[in-house]
DNA sequence: CCTGAAAACTCAATATATTGACTATCAATA
DNA sequence: TATTGATAGTCAATATATTGAGTTTTCAGG
């Protein structure tokens, strides 16, 4: 055992929040370590869901900045690389000519699938001492925080 | 109101750990936005107060990096941006040549001090509908959860 | 129709993150 | 002592993040 030579002095809401960063970069990391077996990163990974769950595969890239609470350069570079690996295609949205759409191609939703089991596990791994009750409860209020959060961006 | 073309179809799981980096990524960007008038970023900040908590002011790069569970590589950079501009001094331990040890100076302590009153609103804003005992059983479900993703890594 | 503001995106510069390779040192032990 | 393995840190290459500036297009008002 290494000697202590660090005692934390945090406020309780600075551990509240400290402690929600520090779960966020285990959790990203963990999960990243399953994704990168399939050429995707974490941000990679979730514009793909995004994708997926939206309406014809396909979303404008600016509502894919909104969902993931990044700003629209974020994604420029994102959906670059997602293109040129062939797990998104880039439209043009012929009503608006500012507009691009990103589809998400058949290797695209092909590889979700092939993550999605390990990907499963993982998080169950993560949460196996919560009940469900504590799940929801927690997301419940996460969700406050959030809304807090983004009252101020 | 924007027409709803995004439908998450998440499970429980995956709404629990995305919503804990929700939280999280607003939180980190609300405080950033703090810390960037005073010459900081998020990861920079996180140094100093490690440092400021820690015995005589110093620790070595290594142990920053276990506490703030990041790569030591992710270290090495922002220690050297952090001594450019004054804000940590580093010294090598003569005990051991391969430690590199960091120090918050006089200039990174002052800084600390100024951000803490703006820092602590924000952090109340983001709690404010929290009471305590959510926040307590909060910080005990996010360490639960943190330690089972610490098994896998 | 014109103009100015807003929206959607790109780009550039810099900071950070990530993995793996590499150097130097230390520690244990055969 | 020589070997081996673990530690501490750096570096390189690439991906991502961040801010601000800039372009094109849309739209609302006058």
């Amino acid at each position: 055992m290494a000697k202590r030579t660090y005692i934390s002095d945090l406020s309780t809401d600075e551990k509240v929040l400290m402690g929600i960063v520090r779960a966020a970069e285990i959790f990203k990391r963990a999960h990243s370590a399953v994704f990168r077996n399939y050429g995707l990163s974490f941000p990679q990974y979730n514009v793909l869901r995004v994708l997926e769950a939206s309406k014809n595969r396909q979303s404008k890239m600016s509502d894919i900045s909104r969902i993931m609470i990044v700003p629209d350069a974020n994604i420029t570079g994102i959906a670059k690389r997602l293109e040129k690996d062939g797990f998104v295609l880039k439209k043009s949205d012929p009503s608006d000519e500012r507009v691009t759409i990103l589809e998400i191609t058949p290797k695209g939703k092909r590889t979700l699938k092939n993550i999605e089991n390990e990907k499963d596990e993982r998080l169950e791994r993560m949460l196996k001492n919560l009940s469900n009750d504590e799940k929801l409860n927690l997301i419940e209020r996460v969700k406050r925080i959030l809304r807090n959060g983004m009252d101020r961006i």
